[in-house]
DNA sequence: CTTGAACCTCAAGTTACTTGAAGGAGTACG
DNA sequence: CGTACTCCTTCAAGTAACTTGAGGTTCAAG
């Protein structure tokens, strides 16, 4: 087996586990991954389980998860005697929260797609001509394009 | 007719076109919005064309358009030496953006739903519990949950 | 004339990093 | 041993689009 521990620097350990080398720093900065012991000449040294650490960072951010989210699963992947119901809540209102917007997203894809289609129907002359697209855009109402 | 002006407070124009009044100092600030008159003790007027501008910049916020999207548009809708083409290839690109982002977000959902589920299948079990959702998680592969 | 809401400016906070400047550490080659 | 080159270090500031807070002024009503 695998006795021997695998040292990264950070620059492997941001490749390792797909992130930027500032954003490993950020993380330790704000708590995330833990202070990184030094070299003699002071560059972080990391090991496998940093980058496993990280790694579920970056999936959980993935995940869509915000930094203070992905801190309580850390803190929930860590300690033993919590329970699971507690992370999957987290996931289903976070997953509520994705597909409110995805409602949100796709109502917008259709307002777009007719503000697109009217631009094509009534705004094919060139140059020149005085474009009203925007007439309709100045009152509360939906937004309108050339008129 | 409706010949005399309307003149607004911030907070009024704010209520009108549907955003915060620090947000309309903020677009002062950044030259979304001109300048606004002051009264003799300082505080700012507006009237029905500041109305039309700003609820023109918010339709355009709530389109999704960028800040400096909504700054083209701006010009756009005002001169009249410039075609309607270049307003809807603008529309046509964020259109584009956004059923990226859709496809992204319709994606996580699959992904968040499997996440769920999983925990209920698995995880049913109360406090005390040994759980090993996250040990799928700290590998680069896909996220798991209680085994 | 006094109260209270709404207004003013300026500075800092928010999210999650990214970018840049100026300089030190580590490694390979000759 | 020198030097060249990449990677590392810290610190500060920038990004998007505002929001929040502090401390003080103006306006309209009663």
């Amino acid at each position: 087996m695998n006795l021997h521990v695998r040292v990264f620097t950070i620059g492997a350990l941001a490749k390792a586990a797909g992130v930027s080398t500032p954003t490993i720093r950020y993380y330790e900065e704000i708590g995330l991954l833990p202070p990184a012991p030094r070299t003699a000449g002071g560059q972080r040294t990391y090991d496998d389980d940093d980058l496993g650490r990280l790694t579920f960072i970056k999936q959980c951010r993935d995940f869509g998860f915000g930094i203070d989210q992905v801190r309580v699963l850390l803190e929930l992947s860590i300690s033993t005697d919590r329970d699971c119901v507690e992370t999957r809540d987290i996931a289903q209102r976070h997953l509520d929260e994705v597909r409110q917007k995805l409602a949100e997203l796709r109502s917008l894809e259709r307002r777009l797609e007719g503000f697109v289609t009217r631009c094509n129907a009534a705004c094919a002359g060139g140059p020149g001509q005085d474009c009203v697209i925007f007439k309709d855009m100045a009152v509360p109402a939906k937004g309108g394009c050339c008129g």
